[in-house]
RNA sequence: GGGUGUGUCGCAUAGCGGCAAUUGCUCGUGGCUGUAAACCACGCGUCCUAACGGACUACGGAGGUUCGAGUCCUCCCGCACCCA
């Protein structure tokens, strides 16, 4: 199981340093959790990973159960065992394909979306590739089209196979554009599968719960006190985040007040750089995103300077260094035009450059908030 | 010297006489927040228009046939292969 021991907490915001305790060592929180969805934070190897800072890590259930299959992780002793990486870890439990496969796909639209956020998806509507019943999901498979199922059950079923220390209940995330209608119902779903998802889960795994609820402000607090009361370890804020960031915000401090505060807060899915400070001065402990990893692979890195686009022709005659204050292994070695040039002739070594600098910046990042929560600037 | 092919927008390709012309790559621009993502979208002859759209110039070169030619014919040039 875990413990959650909380060091410090600041008195100029919500924000806090603690330790996260697992069996698989400890986490300094405020901390990144990088996306390891297929069990491996793509293009680098486990060891790679915690050279880049990372202390924990998040695989997927849905992936992870459509191929290799929990059975194979099982008998290879376990996800730690499976992908070799000795620290922390975490399962997404599903929930989020439950919107990524579903609306998202549909509309093509991220969780906190730019345009058409009016309440249009009424009640009772389905998205194309997934069925979204009282007892769970029916996926499509994006991979070979087979219908997958997955209910509370089956997600601490698959969590419990794949063994990591802290796996999340199986919710619907649900897409920006929900009508209150459509919340409301979704919103029971979530609940009453929280509740199965505890009665189902392994003991010695750590289950956080997830709150939902859209842009909807009672929707919101009745969700994060209802998750609350249950005996969750940890706390997941989920679902769509509004149409920007001041949304977003509301939505968590309508959030974070009514969850038990001696226990772990995630954030799911957010963590651009500008809202990292953001999230942390509301006083998120934990938060995943893809956007370092991601965007690496798309040739995009981030730097004390900004976002640096690599596939840009001009990089190709700066002999800089990536990043000039970063200390990553990338940034000491490489110039920005041999890294433009490996990202331009599609070479996989230029993509692993980019995310390991990325996680290596933002776990520093991350790091120098620790670093000021400590010292009371933060 | 003889024969058979073949030359299309940077490269590679498609193209029953109605075509600014297919597709892939390159190139350019934009996007990416619990990863369906080393991906996706758009653009890629020139000029005009806010836009629908319009005008010009284009399929090795020069002629020709035709209402109309990248597509057919003749000659020339380049390339490939085969026979001497």
């Amino acid at each position: 199981m875990i413990e959650f021991e909380i060091l410090k907490k600041s008195r100029i915001s919500d924000a806090r340093l603690g330790i996260l305790k697992t069996q698989h060592g400890e986490v300094e929180t405020p901390a990144f959790v990088p996306v390891a969805s297929q069990a491996s934070v793509k293009t680098l190897t486990s060891r790679e990973a915690e050279d880049a800072g990372c202390r924990i890590l998040i695989a997927n259930t849905f992936l992870l159960h459509d191929r290799p299959g929990e059975g194979i992780v099982k008998r290879a002793g376990g996800l730690h065992n499976f992908m070799q990486w000795p620290r922390p870890l975490m399962t997404d439990s599903g929930g989020f394909q439950v919107f990524s496969l579903g609306f998202g796909k549909d509309l093509g639209i991220g969780k906190i979306a730019a345009r058409n956020t009016s309440p249009h998806i009424k009640k009772g509507v389905n998205p194309a590739a997934v069925k979204i019943a009282d007892d769970g999901a029916y996926f499509k498979s994006p991979f070979d089209g087979k219908t997958i199922f997955l209910g509370p059950q089956e997600s601490m079923k698959i969590q419990g196979d794949l063994g990591a220390d802290i796996i999340f209940a199986f919710d619907e995330c649900t897409p920006p554009g929900v009508d209150r209608a459509y919340m409301e119902r979704s919103l029971k779903r979530t609940h009453a599968w929280a509740k199965i998802c505890l009665e189902e889960k392994k003991e010695n795994q750590a289950i956080f719960g997830i709150t939902q609820g859209s842009k909807f402000r009672d929707l919101r607090e009745k969700s994060a006190k209802f998750i609350s009361s249950l005996p969750f370890d940890g706390f997941g804020i989920g679902g769509d985040l509004g149409e920007n960031k001041h949304m977003t915000e509301k939505i968590l401090f309508w959030t974070m007040r009514h969850l038990n505060p001696r226990k772990p807060r995630h954030l799911l899915g957010i963590g651009h750089l500008d809202d990292i400070a953001r999230i942390i001065r509301r006083g998120i402990d934990l938060f995943d995103c893809t956007a370092p990893t991601h965007y690496a692979r798309n040739g995009v890195a981030f730097t004390s300077a900004g976002k640096m686009d690599m596939r840009k022709s001009a990089f190709l005659k700066d002999k800089k260094p990536l990043d000039l204050k970063c200390k990553c292994e990338v940034c000491g070695t490489y110039s920005r035009s041999y890294l433009s040039h490996l990202v331009r002739s599609g070479e996989i070594t230029g993509l692993r450059h980019l995310t390991f600098h990325n996680l290596f910046y933002f776990n520093a990042f991350v790091t120098g908030i620790r670093k000021k929560i400590k010292n009371g600037t933060f």
